[in-house]
DNA sequence: TTTCTTTGCGCAAACGTTTGCATAAACATC
DNA sequence: GATGTTTATGCAAACGTTTGCGCAAAGAAA
């Protein structure tokens, strides 16, 4: 009886039982309308036959997938492998299931990949936007057929979008202010490329930290950088041939601050005495290291790919139950918090 | 004409053009026995109307549904965020779809995480098995759907499956050929559980690299470790307390290697200098860090899931092609290799 | 003109479900 | 015994494709 090599189906149950194949699907349902005997009798076989239902039969008939797609950047980058993690975790738990792709910030590609995702029928989709990504049409197209979409993290520049992203200012104030009350007057920033985003927020956190506390704000204590291990060097020389050299440097994220601890333990400077780091990230990586940025500001990637994916179920569940248009956007803003070092919060420990 | 919620269907075309549905999915596919006129007319409105097949009827029509279900135990970890993002990459270039689950090294989510893949229908399943897990019959039942499985880094205990993973005595004889290389004549090693495979591979390696130079192996060199921060200071203490200290360690895996490190510098020793560390992984944050292990032991992540990937993708192919019942088993091995640090190999750089 | 081949297209079944509607039997009500 | 109600089941359409087979029209060969 189990050595079958295709499944069974409804059909087959049905005609073994001599009922029909209506019936046979109500008494897996638990229709009232079927009675125990014949249930029984149903359920029986079908515990017999293994029987599974086949889902693709499912989804054509429901016009729905119970899949969502995620589209992301880059899989092994830290950020977004746990952001996947908690996606996967909670759209478990929702009984959805996570069809996967990596656009690795290229645009054509994401393309292609939103088209294979509508096709495949995906109830919803995931997105973190590419780096490079300039023109939003392909995600519009998909509003015209009605599968939402709630981005995460890289946000695109386009109005009336669900989203769930992390508000720099917020940290980037604290890690300033943190700085101030240590005693540091003088302090620079390594900041990101002024074409995205996150730049100016942290730009903006750096001087509203400083007006909190009456300080004046010195322009040239900002130096952008593109993130390279070369282009921190080249930020830390400018940082450091000011006649007014800072004590305190925040930089655009973990990488970055460890280029430039690198560097700045090369030039024989005392990390945490000359100079002292703050960052963003808080990678896991951080626990295992010795000269580390004393702090870090948290962007919670398990967090904001939980609520992403909260947002997008709840969404299917009311289109599903019919619930009215919805017209207001879910904009969800996660507070960025400044966490001292070597004290991970959403980061499991590795187990491998 | 771009107004519409629901995406075209054939039907439509086939409505419109006064023409049957047979004509349409013919046209559509080049079929010979079509009029060019038609087949023009056929592509020229479904451009027009957007049209893109309903994958989910094609699944269900076919009986095959160009995904790939994925079950690994964690997605945030390195090693296996690495292996998704080949996986995926491979998978897009041959034109599946991955389906994603974690398993969270727990036995029962795995046995659900199977079935429902099953019932989902993937057409090939890639899984790397959780720690715990010790019955393998959810993996036996998918055989009987036809459904092929291939294991990758971690393998289960059966016979007749196809997998691809790393031996890790090569890599290990290299590592101690190495420090031996280097004048130590004292090398400790942090082992893992004994009960877990790769240990004794470990083991085997290390007492491989003594016989092949010679030289006698003293078995209290060896000491096992429950991978924990706490196990691996105990693991220290043991190695350091014996009248002979190892002037060099090779532990089970970086982060192993890093507790390790911390320790012994809290303890005023010199790396690289008193105590030098080999190690496993190479771990992209390697490159960030000063005090590190001299060498590591590559296991090729982003390899493995290519490889795991490809031989899935091949016998769906197979398969798909009728060639005949497939007696052989892939087993690939791929020999780890020592990769002196501050050299990635597989790892990109991280663009965040 | 008749017969044969080619070319171009439609019919209908199949894939495995779900579900609105109809129907038959059994029972209760007066 | 006629009517109404409940209970249990079946019929058939629908979801959007693909594909084997049949059939008509057009051309070629006789």
């Amino acid at each position: 009886m189990t050595n079958r090599t295709k499944p069974a189906t409804i059909k087959e149950i049905a005609q073994l039982l001599n009922i029909s194949v209506s019936t046979v699907s109500r008494g897996l349902h638990d229709h009232p309308s079927i009675g125990l005997t014949t249930r029984q009798k149903i359920k029986k076989l079908a515990k017999e036959l293994n029987y599974e239902p086949n889902q693709t039969a499912i989804f054509l008939q429901k016009g729905s997938t119970q899949t969502i797609g995620v589209i992301l950047p880059e899989l092994s980058e830290a950020f977004f492998s746990t952001a996947i993690s908690a996606i996967e975790d909670t759209a478990y738990k929702r009984n959805y299931t996570v069809l996967l792709a990596q656009s690795h910030d290229d645009e054509q590609l994401e393309k292609q990949l939103v088209e294979k995702m509508k096709n495949h029928r995906v109830d919803g989709l995931l997105v973190s936007v590419g780096k490079s990504t300039s023109s939003y049409q392909h995600f519009e197209r998909l509003k015209q057929y009605d599968i939402p979409i709630v981005f995460f993290d890289r946000i695109p520049a386009m109005p009336n979008i669900h989203y769930v992203a992390c508000n720099m200012e917020t940290g980037t104030v604290e890690a300033v202010s943190y700085l101030l009350k240590k005693g540091h007057r003088n302090i620079g920033m390594i900041n990101g490329p002024s074409t995205i985003f996150a730049s100016s927020e942290r730009k903006g956190g750096y001087i509203k930290a400083l007006a909190k506390n009456r300080l004046k704000f010195d322009p040239s204590l900002i130096v952008s950088c593109d993130l390279t291990e070369a282009g921190t060097r080249d930020a830390m020389d400018n940082l450091l041939s000011k006649k007014r050299k800072p004590t305190a440097i925040v930089t655009f994220n973990d990488y970055v601050a460890l280029f430039a601890i690198k560097y700045a333990a090369e030039l024989k400077l005392s990390i945490g005495k000359d100079l002292e780091f703050v960052s963003y990230a808080n990678l896991p990586m951080i626990n295992f290291m010795e000269k580390v940025p004393t702090a870090s500001v948290e962007q919670f990637p398990y967090m904001q790919g939980q609520k992403a994916a909260d947002i997008l179920l709840d969404l299917l569940n009311n289109k599903q139950r019919g619930m009215p248009e919805q017209t207001a956007y879910y904009k969800i803003i996660i507070e960025s918090q400044l966490v001292e070092s070597r004290k991970p919060i959403t980061h499991k420990t590795p187990k491998k």
